[in-house]
DNA sequence: CGGATTTTTGGCAGCGCTGCCAATTTGCTT
DNA sequence: AAGCAAATTGGCAGCGCTGCCAAAAATCCG
């Protein structure tokens, strides 16, 4: 029963049983697993030794309590359906592990409550930064975030105002970029497919970029097809044939991003709709698979990857609050 | 400087300021907050307003460290660039929320050594479970898994033995079950054109599991194009480019999965190539993109988000070690 | 209305580790 | 060989919360 004897009674190995084993002080333990202060190479062999021989793993959150000050990073996507949080999540992990954090994640499902309340959650674990995406919280969220120690890193998002660090790029820019692109190949009459814009703020702000455009120009604004649900390659098919089955004349689309404008572009090649020629298809991300399709789509890279890493770096040098905007780059393809 | 006095000096509300405001003992305040232990409605009220005036967040990490045992659940993925473990943290990370855990990831790159390090680092949590792809993992993995107190679960994947719970299906019987199909279909001359084969055990397993259907039925093993690199649209196009180049006749290719297969059904388009008359081509995963092409790709769908709901969920009841087959589903598509 | 119960509370010792400071040992100098 | 500075090491008080147990208050009963 005693936690000694010579069996392997494993049961909660702790830095006293690895110290009492090296017959070294507590402290000593510590410094050598954490690689700080001077101990001797002798003492600190006789220590990874004890540590191998018991097969202790430290308790960070012991450790955590008495430092105070986590090595935690909370991170809330709206989804993991969308390969741009995947792909954002994928930056973020790597460059994360690399200064030596360690991402928590939480799924919010576009809901600006349920992140709130991911958020109060993550708080609870002391985190040394939280990253959210977008610029548009609830009040809560901002309470609860101005209230406590950790930085804050609002990512994918830059037209608005940010608590403290954000890192991403203009959404507003970026439509009005595709409007500028679609015009200047001559096309006028334009419509537009997306998803829920209510819950996805980002994909209403490029709309919002891409209408200003046209409106610049004394273009009409494209003839709207929106679901209020998440995008899928499903709802762009459906979405442009609802649009061509009642708006007559339209030369190119618009989609909220690539896997809606892939899903009309499949419509178009079942059909025998020629694309570009009698429509044209203008995507958003930037998306491996829009690439390699028989015609690669026109489309707008992020550098989704690339946020999440540079978000982390920040974090990990302690930056001061910024705003940093990696751009974008519009890829021309076939369909435009 | 001290930590009352009028003003607001927020720095750390701990639960005994809560307790001082509410005029009341710490571990009433600790029961209020856990819903747990009787307490008189009457001071619930005042504890709670106490939380709300002073904007508490109670810290996990000491609850935790007083309690034993964390809420937090380590997930350890392949990648992140495949949708397979992203719908997988989908369902895991939606029903371990319901179960009151919270999911942190790391990803191991489909290197074994490195999943090791990050199990390592995850237990350093006192995690309440492990959740794991695959079932082929580091020596060490396994002994630090056999060492601590957590759950295990093993997951996608049931050709071999679990550690503990074990939540996936045969890879080997959905490569068989592929080949019976693309059999009883009457192609005889086969391709294979996959991915990472040595770290990706669990396309190892399906071609095995392929390449002993066409055994048993005798017939001639596939014609394989295998690379050393992670799964991709682009991998597809150019493997099939290649098969086609140097192997004359085929009538079938089994892909790896379907980015793999997508790839190069979108050579075929190019190409020309007649889909399925003079070229079937059979996939793996059930992607949705996959489902919506002008002819729907042949393949074989796993239920990926269930099996992280069903993790989940069985590490929320504390389920006793055991292996759950979730099965697959054959997709006939218009290209097999 | 007193004593036995049943409810509600409060006190306080840890959980395992880190930070601070003092004690000890070692290495140099003169 | 004594004197000091520098390098190592150990002790121990918390970090903020929970679990256990005893104290206090509210209820019940004959």
């Amino acid at each position: 029963m005693s936690e000694q004897g010579p069996g392997r009674v494993r049961e909660a190995v702790t830095l006293a049983h690895v110290a009492e084993r090296a017959g070294v002080g507590e402290s000593t333990v510590s410094r050598v697993l954490r690689g700080e202060g001077a101990v001797s190479e002798k003492t600190r062999a006789r220590v990874r030794a004890a540590v191998r021989e018991l097969g202790y793993v430290p308790n960070r959150i012991a450790g955590t309590l008495a430092s105070a000050g986590s090595k935690l990073v909370g991170i809330v996507v709206p989804s993991l359906a969308n390969v741009v949080f995947a792909d954002l999540l994928r930056g973020a992990s790597g460059a994360l592990e690399e200064e030596g954090f360690q991402p928590v994640i939480a799924v919010s499902e576009y809901d600006a409550d349920r992140e709130a309340a991911h958020v109060a959650g993550m708080l609870a674990w002391r985190p040394a930064a939280l990253m959210l995406a977008g610029l548009e919280h609830a009040d809560e969220t901002r309470v609860l975030l101005a209230g406590g120690s950790a930085r804050v890193v609002e990512v994918l998002d830059t037209d608005g105002e940010g608590m403290d660090i954000v890192v991403g790029f203009s959404n507003a820019a970026a439509g009005h970029a595709s409007a500028r692109h679609l015009l200047a190949r001559g096309y006028r009459r334009f419509g537009y497919v997306g998803h829920d814009l209510v819950r996805d703020t980002r994909a209403a702000k490029r709309l919002k970029g891409f209408e200003a455009a046209l409106a610049e120009a004394g273009v009409a604004p494209p003839e709207r097809e929106v679901f209020s649900a998440p995008s899928s390659v499903e709802l762009g098919r459906d979405g442009l044939e609802r649009l061509l089955a009642r708006a007559r004349g339209l030369e190119a689309v618009y989609f909220s991003n690539d896997d809606m404008a892939l899903g009309a572009y499949f419509l178009c090649l079942s059909r025998g709709v020629a694309v570009p020629e009698r429509l044209a298809l203008f995507g958003y991300n930037g998306l491996d698979v829009a690439r390699l399709t028989p015609q690669p789509l026109t489309t707008l890279r992020t550098p989704r990857v690339a946020v999440g890493a540079i978000a982390a770096r920040l974090i990990g040098a302690g930056a001061p609050a910024q705003k940093v905007d990696v751009g974008f780059e519009l890829v021309p393809g076939a369909t435009a």
